[in-house]
DNA sequence: CTAAAATAGGACTAATATAGTCTTATTTAA
DNA sequence: TTAAATAAGACTATATTAGTCCTATTTTAG
């Protein structure tokens, strides 16, 4: 349904909670009381962000979890990558090789791969310092001034 | 996931074959045959397509299926507004209101809105004629050339 | 040295969403 | 009047996602 999953919608609150705080350390306990989550989600969604390096976490009585690095330097897409299991790709077969038959000489699934490209580079392009501060998008100023070329049907 | 249904899948499929030979009809027996999918699902596919307009229809003996516009008036993300049953937005608190308590005060909510605006924006200028001619998106110009501020990580 | 407060890993269950099929009704040409 | 189509939608099975729980390890404090 062209959605992230809910983890990685919990990830990027929580990490944007961190983002405020970039000098403490924050046990799930608090995390979840301040977030208004339960705290085996949080705890599933911090270790698998700690796995890919986005926050670090101190073990033991006091410990707890701070981001990695600063928050401009995260961007949404890390943060997708490391919350979704699937490989980045908005269909199966343009994501993973060897899906269909006639991968050979199907135009659509190349054209799917470049449409990747493109969302993951607007992905990319949005750091976790932008999802806390309320500053228009770097592609935003690129690409929604331009003039329609089809009418959106929403 | 972040990926688009497989539903969509099959109906950008349908719809590029249907593009290929603009003055043709085309049954469902003959699609699944083409297409190597099953009768029933691509006739699913199609039904919904026809309630959005994107094919039309010919009941009856000899009827069939045909775009109902040219392939350069029907966008990507036409195809995954009929395919697709939730509304369009990357998380479920930015597609639909009322989802969250804290949406009032909530920053997040409001810079996954602009992401979905230029994700869609994105999808919006990719047409199906785009999909079957292996020419560059309009849009790739555009992001992929620019300096890359922040590494991506896949 | 032991107890308490943390994170780490991963198995497991429940809920949800998606895929796919089937049945019945309607339409049209021969 | 029959056969070949689409239309609508209910239904079932599968896959994915969400959420919880158990056990092990680490660290501080008394």
């Amino acid at each position: 349904m062209l959605r992230v999953s809910k983890l990685t919608d919990y990830g990027t609150l929580v990490l944007t909670h961190l983002a405020s705080f970039p000098e403490r350390l924050f046990s799930v306990t608090e995390l979840a009381q301040v977030l208004h989550l339960n705290a085996p989600t949080i705890s599933k969604v911090l270790k698998a962000l700690g796995r890919h390096e986005l926050v670090s976490s101190v073990r033991g009585a006091h410990g707890g979890y701070a981001l990695a690095r600063p928050a401009t330097e995260i961007s949404v897409a890390q943060i997708i990558d490391a919350l979704e299991d699937q490989p980045f790709g908005l269909t199966e077969c343009s994501a993973t090789a060897g899906t269909c038959d006639i991968e050979g000489d199907c135009r659509i699934r190349a054209n799917w791969q470049r449409i990747n490209a493109v969302v993951r580079r607007v992905l990319d392009d949005v750091s976790l310092a932008d999802m806390v501060q309320p500053t228009p998008l770097a592609t935003e100023a690129l690409l929604l001034r331009r003039t329609p070329e089809r009418k959106s049907t929403p």
